[in-house]
DNA sequence: CGCAATGGGGATGGCATCATCCCCTTTTGT
DNA sequence: ACAAAAGGGGATGATGCCATCCCCATTGCG
């Protein structure tokens, strides 16, 4: 059983975080905190073995580096036995390095962070790496959402307009059928019924 | 047809924003950008009803009043049909209403955004109001979740967790039947539900 | 031409969730 | 002691999504 926390005081990205740690953690329950006396209340109170940790806290100085390692330092202290994720919002390489002496095993950038790759992340840490990741817009894509469509067609979708020009649909099926565990059929199947979707609602988008 | 653009860097912060337009909205797609040459780009292709922005945005300086509000006339100039809100991740009274005269129609702290709460303000400024909402700290809570619950059961324990002391179970299924549209009884058995599942697991949280 | 890729579907079983109905026992408040 | 509240379930049909299998016609290309 993991337990795991989300110290964030931003509403929905906590709740997205601890949305990434439920699909990618087994057996597991994830709390949220808004403010470090909160956090310190529950870390106090239950033993975690994952902790995410954003230093912009309120009531601290977001632009002052002494506020945010202090935030990440008490955190870390609060509760040395987890593996403790340093989430920021902004970017920067030496706060990276001065989180990994305080005993951080991550320093993730949330521009650089999709849905998906906190996983990759998780397992990069078991291995005993230091896992870093900054913010990288060479892959900034457009996204679309269309509320009739299912997450599968929506996934199938976002995959065929991110592809590289050239690539063929069929090659798209194919990854999304290994990326997902299922049948190339099946994607096909999606990908056309997330097309005849948009098709009746007039909104089809050049690409198809 | 509501056509909304999302315009945010962060990766999860958009997705969760876009969800919420989505869930909020009737016959609307929903587009996000990362960087504001993309949004500049999509606001060119195509027309939008309502366009959401966090002036923090890769490139800018986010502490910097002058980038930041320079983001905001951009995207407000580039579609001057649409309705404006702004979410930003700090907190700043007079740049909401800098962002006011820019044109903007809703100045939104991300701390005070919680889930569900976008229909409100869409209702807002369809009513032709500003709509100013800042950091708001005095309702927080805390936060679990538990991987094996559905949405309802999950739902229903944060209300019933989250509600004053000395409220009884019963106005809590009453309140989630009303806000729901279902029936109070249903209410009481997915908490019922959600409580079996955490029994099993060992893991039932104080109160209940 | 033949073949691969694409566009446009129908039909299926399995499964989880939703919302509702019903039953019962125990605790609590006054 | 009596009523209200709470705990602990079983069973139900409807619905939607998932994943798969099948069919067909059209287009493009060597």
């Amino acid at each position: 059983m993991h337990r795991a926390l989300v110290v964030e005081d931003q509403n929905l990205m906590r709740l997205a975080l601890m949305a990434e740690l439920r699909a990618g953690l087994r057996d597991c329950y994830v709390a949220g905190a808004q403010t470090l006396p909160m956090a310190k209340q529950l870390l106090d109170q239950d033993q975690f073995d994952l902790v995410i940790t954003d230093p912009g806290l309120p009531g601290f100085d977001p632009t002052s580096r002494h506020d945010r390692l202090h935030v990440v330092e008490t955190i870390i202290e609060a509760a040395p036995g987890a593996a403790h994720l340093v989430v920021t919002g902004s970017d920067d390489e030496d706060e990276a390095l001065a989180c990994r002496l305080l005993g951080a095993r991550a320093y993730i950038c949330k521009t650089g962070l999709s849905q998906g790759e906190l996983p990759l992340v998780l397992k990069q840490i078991d291995r005993g790496e230091f896992s870093i990741q900054l913010s990288d817009l060479d892959t900034a894509k457009l996204d679309l959402r269309f509320p009739t469509l299912t997450p599968r067609e929506d996934e199938i979708l976002a995959m065929m307009m991110h592809r590289n020009t050239g690539t063929k649909r069929r090659a798209v099926f194919q990854e999304m059928a290994t990326k997902a565990g299922i049948n190339a059929a099946s994607a096909e199947r999606y990908y056309k019924q997330a097309r005849a979707k948009l098709l009746k609602l007039g909104r089809l988008p050049e690409g198809l």
